[in-house]
This record gives structure tokens, C-alpha cells and sequence, in this order.
DNA sequence: TTGATATATCGGGAAAAGTCGATATATTTG
DNA sequence: CAAATATATCGACTTTTCCCGATATATCAA
């Protein structure tokens, strides 16, 4: 999930005819590409979310889920610093 | 453990009257340290080699493990570019 | 060769993570 | 407000991981 939101435009086409991609992408299009089900796609982004790894907004009644980049980079400096 | 063996000398000072830090650390010393049981400490070891964390080293009955800095510096990269 | 020491492997029970269906909450539309 | 849609949360079950004791293997020393 984490390397399908890096492009979003080629890995959720259907999300242009559903919003722009500026908030990221909506569960339900995960969900479809995940092949789970709705419940265990929308824990797992929670997950990541409070991991930090991404960021969510709430629009009407979707919510959106995008990276948070810095969150990679952080990792991987800890990685190089830290372990 | 693989913070530990960043700087065995400060944290297996044992070590040095058992044999020098060229090969690493052996097995009893990490047993020591983490307060998991031999068996427990040495299929952690092995897992750690086989995921490439680490290298190991016979020597008469110790085996000696030391990081394999390469690993981690690869991982870091890795994050960088392929997550 | 026998006993002692160090490590590895095996089998099983406990703890944690993954996944689901059912249901709750929030929002939109009529 | 009621129905429809999107997402979140809950409880239960399954799978995986963690960790142990028992045992096997390898080496050393007498």
C-alpha cells in the first residue's frame, strides 16, 4: 500500500473520476486494490497513520490517505544513525 | 543486540578476558546480557545471519557473531528508494 | 574415551498479529 | 427524517511469532 500511494495517478485511475489526488487516495480504492476486506483495510491505515507513515483528511464522507514522506526519510536516517 | 554489538567493548567487557573482539561476540556473553534462555538467544543469532545483520564465526566450541555493517547501510537505502 | 562446556535444533505452549463479519458512526441525498 | 454510502470499531477466529525446556551436536580437556 505504502509503494501503490508513491503514484497515485498510476495505481488509482479510478480515483481522478472520483476527487483530484491532492488529499491522497479513499479507502475504498485501496480496499478494491488490496483485496481485503473493508475492515482490515481501513485498521491498516490507521495503523500506518499512527505509525506516521501517512496522513489522512476527512472530506465530506471519504477519507483520504496520503504519504508522509518525511516519515521514510526519518526512518531511514535512524536506520543509518541509530541501529 | 545489534546496538550492542555497535561497541562490543562497552557492552561485553567480559569478553576481553575470554578472547579478543576480531571475530565478534560469543553466544554465552549476548545470553548474558539479554536474559533470554541459550536456545532462545542462539535461534535469534541464526535468524539474524540468515536476514544478513549478521556474520558468524567458529572457533572451537564458540561461535562468534559481529555485525555485517554493509546490511544495515543497504536497508537504509534500500527505505530510501524502494518504499 | 569420558565428562564438561558451548552452541544448535526440535517440539510445544503462550503471546501477538492478521483477517474477517457484524455493527456503529458519520455524511450525503431525497 | 430515512435511505444510501463511506469509513471506523468491535469481537472472534486463525495464523504467525516468541520463548521455553529438552535434547542433539561439536569441541575441549583430562
Amino acid at each position: 500500500m505504502l509503494e501503490w500511494l508513491k503514484e497515485p495517478e498510476i495505481n488509482f485511475p479510478e480515483q481522478l473520476q472520483h476527487a483530484g489526488f491532492e488529499h491522497g487516495v479513499c479507502v475504498g480504492q485501496i480496499q478494491a486494490k488490496a483485496g481485503l476486506t473493508q475492515s482490515t483495510v481501513s485498521e491498516y491505515l490507521s495503523i500506518l497513520q499512527r505509525a506516521g507513515f501517512i496522513e489522512s483528511k476527512r472530506v465530506g464522507q471519504w477519507t483520504y490517505y496520503k504519504r508522509n514522506e518525511g516519515a521514510f526519510e526519518a526512518l531511514s536516517k535512524l536506520i543509518q544513525t541509530n541501529l
